[in-house]
DNA sequence: CCAAAAGTGTTATAGATACACCCATGC
DNA sequence: GCATGGGTGTATCTATAACACTTTTGG
């Protein structure tokens, strides 16, 4: 670290926000805790904390992500910097926001209970302290531009998924009905999925089919841009 | 301003810098200005200064982009955060770019002297402090994207302006040929230009009709996403 | 044999692209 | 009357949207 050549005046509270979204088969959740410091001890708030002087945001928000969740290598994207002067009751903050995309399943019941934290559908978000219902406002509806152009999406999905499991996340992100066929024939047509030869049988007799996300094909296709849904 | 109840650990710098973008009717530009302050004294580099204690961070930008330009009411959108620890040599400093678009006509000449300033093509970049040519770049990036689906191209141009012009802004925008019917066509179906009965004589002899962007129709039609080009 | 979810094909429509000629005017 | 840039129309193609029946299999 280079000392500081600039004046110690103007200096200000970094925070990072984490929307971190999941998604159980049936709806869009996001991540929420009890707030663990003053002030607003207790209120249902986002998983935060302050930037330290020697780390970067990215890795910031990496830190964070993983105090809760204990997860490395997770999607992660930075949302949005939310400054007014006002924002935070305690003191000058200014916020940077990322979201994450995680497989819920690989979340441990027993994290939940340790920081007090709950999986919340996103249209029953309970009132949230500062401005964090607008950034999860935000970040959903910044996932939901991204999903239709980038394949994002498998990250909130277990590594082998079927193609109703697909459909359903993109319904629920949009929150709207898609067809499954016009569906499933953009998304095979996209080149990006492998079929298994194994079969999810829990949820049907007939079984539908595993698929898991190619890496390796999608960078090949993505010099820019394909469109999704 | 509430007392700062936060440790006084861990503040840091946080600067906005903002890419001004401008059209000359032929080639996007970016204003670009003489560092006045060490360390990188008299090295390219975006317009951009620290967020004072007690304003927002838009605040902050809005008061940036006058300092250089004079104007007010521009068009402006918060870009990114960089937060890479030794980004600026200086010390430890956030910067939030912002990025804003002006009709290049509204900037006074004698301002450009003033602040040692200089509209540069963005395929001509000089090498730029610290991490500015990259917000450049992310900056036209998404000039890209929402010029695609907003109508924000007009804080380009005059007020008045005629087809011929957009469809150079958007060329120049894209760097690539537009085919003008499809472009007028499309643009003048969204609905959201009016026709004046005035030409535009300078650079034709037949002369071209004038249009205006209606904002009152546009805001009408946009609960959410026309698709411009 | 039946209930429940998986899988699959065709048609219609809208939007995007490609392309070339006439128009108005100042000189 | 001619050079210059402005303005316009059509045909093709591609992408999207709408829509319903058959398949599989565990019980």
């Amino acid at each position: 670290m280079k000392p500081i050549k600039y004046s110690t005046e103007d200096r200000i509270h970094v925070a990072v926000d984490c929307i971190i979204f999941g998604f159980d088969g049936q709806e869009l959740k996001a991540l929420l805790i009890h707030r663990k410091m003053d002030p607003g001890l207790g209120v249902w708030s986002l998983m935060g904390g302050f930037v330290k002087i020697d780390e970067s945001l990215d890795e910031a928000a990496v830190r964070i992500l993983h105090s809760l969740t204990g997860l490395d290598n997770i999607y992660m994207e930075q949302l949005h910097s939310y400054g007014a002067v006002h924002r935070d009751i305690g003191g000058r903050v200014i916020s940077v926001a990322y979201f994450a995309l995680i497989n819920i399943e690989d979340y441990e019941e027993q994290v939940l209970d340790e920081h007090d934290a709950r999986w919340v559908p996103l249209n029953e978000l309970p009132d949230l302290i500062f401005d964090h219902k607008q950034m999860v406002q935000d970040a959903h509806q910044r996932l939901r531009q991204k999903v239709a152009n980038h394949p994002i999406g498998f990250a909130l999905l277990p590594e082998k998924f079927t193609l109703p499991q697909l459909l359903s996340l993109y319904e629920a992100i949009y929150d709207a009905p898609i067809d499954k066929r016009n569906f499933s024939r953009k998304m095979l047509s996209l080149g990006i999925l492998k079929k298994l030869a194994e079969k999810e049988k829990s949820s049907s007799r007939k079984g539908a089919f595993f698929y898991v996300f190619d890496q390796e094909k999608y960078e090949k296709l993505s010099n820019e841009g394909l469109s999704f849904i």
